[in-house]
DNA sequence: AATAAATATTCACTTGAGGGAATATTCACT
DNA sequence: AGTGAATATTCCCTCAAGTGAATATTTATT
């Protein structure tokens, strides 16, 4: 079992919601969860962002139930929290077949699949 | 004909459009508008917020495109300009089933149902 | 043209969010 | 315990956004 649940209650508040994805970085990330857990610094890779900035959005998004964290030796792995239904999942949705479509969220993606074969960091799944 | 179309481009960027549902004076707003066009003073009255406070809300809505306005008498009525199928479209839908359902929204459209019916300001619809 | 109602805008203020640089923390390894 | 890598946090700064009070604008009415 590689993700234990540390249960934080995802928020039910549209508002929150909305300010978490009112935000290019956070969007960028999301788009990246969507597609699987990452570290802090593959995140940090693929975005071309400093750091601080990186782990502060990340914090940001953590406090408010969207995403997750588990510690692997050295690195923190964060994915997306949401049950399926939940106001963000509904949300994600509407980006994966919208916003997620425009070029700045199709080049991360396109560095994501560069960084993410190397990995040495991604907790074993299954 | 009632409502001219004197159009604004709507905001293609998922960006500004978390960015208008973002806070709450706008999300109600947009929960009023869904039901129907309504003249500032009725915003006014249903959100008993003082009026620059919803003049300027209803400003930044139009100025992004996601609503218009239509000047009829004395009064500036708004509506909702989003074609179905736009992202603020999806949105709202995503909306209607979940964040309008919040009390604050509910009581909204309590107090919306008393009003409208007096309406002296509406523009003939139809 | 003067007045009043409805709405828009300006101004001044405050607050919160985001950013960079620097520092602290946590963990593995020796 | 000491070191280095990965990450988190703090400090400080800046800027944008929201707010209320006041004022301007638009329109109908007289």
């Amino acid at each position: 079992m590689s993700h234990q649940k540390i249960k934080i209650p995802l928020v039910e508040d549209y508002l929150s919601v909305y300010k978490c994805l009112g935000e290019l970085t956070r969007l960028r990330i999301l788009n990246l969860l969507k597609h699987g857990p990452l570290c802090v610094c593959h995140v940090q890779d693929v975005l071309g962002e400093p750091q601080p900035k990186v782990s502060k959005q990340l914090a940001y998004l953590k406090r408010h139930g969207v995403i997750e964290s588990l510690r692997h030796a050295n690195w923190t792995i964060y994915r997306l929290s949401g049950e399926p239904g939940s106001i963000l999942a509904q949300n994600l949705k509407c980006l994966e077949d919208g916003a997620f479509q425009e070029s700045v969220f199709l080049e991360d993606l396109e560095r994501l699949r560069q960084v993410d074969t190397s990995a040495a960091c991604l907790p074993g799944e299954g």
